[in-house]
DNA sequence: GACATTTTTTGACGGATCGTCAAAAATTCA
DNA sequence: TGAATTTTTGACGATCCGTCAAAAAATGTC
């Protein structure tokens, strides 16, 4: 253990500890009452020593998304290894998906804010290039097991229709349920919506395009029964 | 005209103004560079004027979402008289909720802030009621479309399934597909993608639900012309 | 251990923006 | 015209951001 190495691990450290209470006060208090000054605080290190760390606040806020990218990609990956058709898998991806904004709520706020225009300006480059790959490898998992449902001819695409569109439509359809979820609980069409509204969306969605077997050919309250044993109760973060 | 119409009328008239320059300000300087001492300057006041009008900058970004929301409820319901299927009515108001947001950039970006968690605490409880009440008459209009299309028998939903749910997945295809378009232009799985995908991906969404006709049993296309002529190149903003 | 050198941490500070409010300017009224 | 009222103004205090010279801690040398 050199003396270089055992800085560079308590600098993680810290780093980790850093972001963790910015999640923590991203939460309680949002974006705007998201202060360099009470990060600074909650830590016990002066604000100097923050920005050691991180260049500006979005760029805390940045750091903070790409950890949860990473996490998310092993998850993708490990729900990904689902014993069951390509359909099944899917479902099971998108339940995991689900489960994880659901534990870490954080992720939401995050993810709502660097979409926000303009934010992502401030950031340093070597952040957005980071959450950028990390962000393509998260679809990447996704778009591999469309890629296997064609192959398997499990999905046929109609003439000019892509993999990625696919891909596409149920990543928007996650970031649009949970953007409305998350401030839309006084509109009326939002009452009598159990939450777990997500995955019946990607049903009807993966129905419209064909995908079989298609929802009331198989039985998707089991495989969802099955994908909470036998993915979510397992997985281990990183 | 008395003289308190007249002062009414020249108040009415500045909030526009301010509205106006904030939406231009938005789009060219984002969030972060929207200032109030910008918006006095250009508009030619002094921020205190500026403070009679709005609460804080935020304010000033819902209101001027509420008034987008007001255009849009009258767009859908113009959209909403489109002659034809109760399908192809709902596919008039998607493409004409497309042509808003690609004509009026201004929208996507307040909506993104608006959504961003937290913002809301700041703005006036006068401005966030209207715009809730303004969200329910936009949607309004869709959830008629879709209880006519039930009555109808062109509509049959599963058991359980409520057209509230039809529409609420038909608006986070929207918000989700905007969204991710905004940011991801970086994304290797946004290459190759023509940009009008949201009406792609309504038909099927729409499809999955089986709502009839179904995209391959009419000529999507001919209707998206019609549309055109028909919806959007006879609305006139209120 | 004492002292010099390097690294890390600190918090005071300048700059920018927010939102306020007493004073100035404009308008209305008598 | 001049007093009373309304509207507008921009200087001001408060807050937060991001910096940097100085202080503190750690490391290296004898």
């Amino acid at each position: 253990m050199t003396t270089q190495s055992r800085k560079e691990r308590e600098f993680q450290e810290r780093e980790k500890l850093l972001i963790d209470i910015a999640a923590k006060v991203l939460v309680e208090r949002g974006y705007i009452g998201m202060t360099m000054d009470r990060i600074a605080e909650l830590a016990q290190y002066s604000k100097g020593t923050v920005y050691q760390h991180f260049t500006c606040k979005e760029d805390i806020i940045t750091a903070l998304h790409n950890r949860d990218l990473t996490v998310l990609r092993s998850l993708f990956h490990h729900a990904s290894g689902f014993k069951g058709t390509t359909r099944e898998r899917m479902q099971a991806v998108g339940q995991a998906y689900d489960w994880f904004l659901t534990t870490y709520p954080h992720c939401n706020v995050a993810m709502s804010i660097l979409h926000s225009s303009s934010i992502l300006d401030k950031v340093s480059g070597h952040q957005v290039g980071h959450m950028h790959g990390a962000e393509q490898g998260v679809i990447q998992v996704i778009v591999d097991i469309a890629r296997e449902a064609v192959a398997a001819g499990e999905l046929i695409l109609q003439p000019g229709k892509t993999v990625e569109q696919v891909i596409l439509g149920l990543w928007a359809m996650s970031m649009g349920l949970f953007a409305i979820q998350e401030k839309a609980r006084h509109l009326s069409i939002m009452k009598d919506l159990e939450p777990n509204r997500v995955q019946d969306m990607h049903h009807v969605l993966m129905d419209g395009y064909g995908w079989r077997p298609l929802s009331h050919e198989y039985d998707t309250r089991a495989v969802d029964e099955r994908v909470m044993h036998e993915v979510i109760e397992t997985f281990v973060i990183p």
